[in-house]
DNA sequence: ATGAAAGCGCTAACAT
DNA sequence: ATGTTAGCGCTTTCAT
């Protein structure tokens, strides 16, 4: 019984032995090099041997070879939050259907500095990268830029970053705006990932946006940041609830974490979603329609995000491509009983 | 600009010319290679050079060299379910601890047995597999098996399957099973992940017991089988409350979406948790508490399954250990909104 | 259309 | 204590 993967497997010479070519012929055979041409026939029984003695190419041989490893890396700052996990199923799906595999590297939240160059120094482990943060400044970013390998940066764009796939969050809060200002409501509140240094209003365009195009102001007592996760949700709501002045009727969080935090602080105070105030957010899965009530959410992308940034930076990898650079559209508005019309 | 990992890269040969010896000398200290001694001097001087040329080895040479890769496949069914993005948080860590990598591999559920097949084929360029599963007679176990590389199974435990980490949820079921006698509580329903084939009453003997235990009988009409997943928990939810005869006024859902599911279910019905109802279930997370109310749970110690069956694993690859068998117990029951005495 | 042969970077006998 | 050397399994010129 074999010890591992590689052992006593049978390999290009047994199967050349056995259809009676040399090795290089079933090479060119088994690797669909289609620039030299082999006999028909030939072609035939070497595939049949191979088969015959379910002959599995040695992956690191060829990787040494070949200089490719066949695998790509991606990197992620949290692993039980929606936006990733399903991040990950595209890009699995995507590195599956071109021949690679997916190898994935936690990047724990305040790892420091040594930590997350260390583990993404194993880059050379990989063709290329597949970069998240939740902190535009991130020393994983640096990490990326050190490992010498091409990589892309899903879901933000950043300075001096070229390649990534984004998504139209502008947009995307936009309609979620639209939908609660068309239901009547005024006084928005917003929890944003981070503040915009310069507007100190959240880092999108669309809640300011959406709130001039009605006419409305922004006001600085209804914006809070809540980060990206649950508790930072609950915090900023809290927050906004403790504030002086007219309660807002309406929270857009920005995004699906932050909401469910959101609506933990909205229970807690005993205020009723919709009827006494109305929750959209960005980012739909199946927590949002496990929420009490039912979140309305601006759908997003996200395993597309995934699947497209694999497959672009597989493209690069190939010398196929220089950049990758796309935005992704939100796709549609999902009302659920979280919103209502302003009373 | 180096096009992928491998290339242009310092190799060993570098490493040597520049410390003025030979290839293997450098491999010797370089691999950590206690069976020969090198003196400091040269030791030193060879280290300085491997630093100074930013000297990283290449994992491909390695592998084709010593037969092996390095790298661990982790088989999940569900990316997007707490319970194993938990596990691949622990089993990452364990991972990254001992040098090696996790590859992951997203089983798609219902992707038939040719897929899961194909998939795991693909086990060469894996050391090992952990295996997760959610259907005891999941081909995906076949095709672990198939696929020559010791694996260990997680949070299941199959006949036939020799290595698996499990965890006590009978002992977790009973846990639950208790805080709601101990509250009062004789009516309680139990969503089960699936019947038991011989009792019919759910796979875990738990809620069984602890009814017993209590002097109380089991009722077939009380219980329901869920699955895994928000919609199976809501649907099981609705069929008992359907169903003829006195309602419950706990129930007691195996999982964690399970329970997300039966909250759903009770909102819709306008069931008061916990007024009307009580609500317990094994496995924390952010959700629990996320949930309206939050939820009462036994914790459970999800990713030291990923990790204990990594560092298993791991020994198995090594040959330090026959077999892996471990039974991980529930960690502490924590009361939230969910359960209430009753009235 | 197929074969011969070199060599990717590394480790582990075996020599010295 | 350190050097020499033979491959691991594969791809890819270069011959034929």
């Amino acid at each position: 019984m074999p010890r591992n993967a590689l052992t006593s497997r049978p390999t290009l010479i047994d199967v050349a032995s056995a259809a009676g070519v040399d090795v290089s012929t079933v090479s060119r055979v088994l690797s669909g090099n289609t620039s030299q041409r082999v006999s028909d026939e030939t072609r035939e029984r070497i595939l049949a041997c191979a088969k015959q003695l379910d002959y599995q190419p040695n992956i690191a041989a060829r990787s040494l070879r070949v200089s490719r490893t066949f695998s790509l890396g991606i990197a992620v700052p949290q692993l039980d939050n929606p936006v990733f996990s399903q991040m990950i199923i595209g890009a699995e799906r995507g590195a599956r259907a071109n021949g690679y595999s997916l190898l994935i590297a936690h990047i724990e939240e305040g790892g420091g500095d040594a930590d997350a160059y260390a583990r993404l120094a194993r880059a050379n482990r990989v063709d290329g990268l597949l970069v998240t943060t939740l902190d535009d400044n991130s020393v994983v970013l640096k990490a990326a830029k050190q490992a010498k390998v091409p990589f892309v940066m899903l879901n933000r764009q950043v300075q001096g970053v070229r390649n990534s796939i984004r998504f139209d969050v502008a947009r995307a809060a936009r309609m979620a705006m639209d939908h609660l200002i068309g239901l009547g409501h005024r006084r928005i509140a917003h929890l944003s990932g981070q503040l915009n240094p310069s507007t100190g209003i959240g880092r999108f365009a669309g809640y300011r946006d959406a709130l001039l195009a009605a006419g409305l102001e922004v006001d600085p007592a209804l914006v809070a940041v809540s980060g990206y996760t649950i508790k930072g949700g609950a915090d900023a709501m809290r927050e906004i609830l403790s504030r002086p002045g007219p309660r807002p009727t309406a929270v857009f969080p920005l995004t699906l974490l932050a909401a469910t935090g959101a609506m933990m602080a909205l229970h807690e105070h005993g205020i009723r979603v919709p009827q006494d105030m109305s929750v959209v957010t960005v980012h739909d899965g199946p927590i949002a329609e496990a929420m009490f009530p039912p979140l309305t959410t601006v759908r997003m992308p996200v395993e597309q995000m995934g699947y497209d940034g694999v497959v672009g930076l597989i493209e690069l990898i190939r010398g196929e491509r220089k950049v990758v650079d796309a935005t992704l559209a939100p796709l549609e508005l999902v009302v659920r009983g979280s919103t209502a019309r302003l009373l």
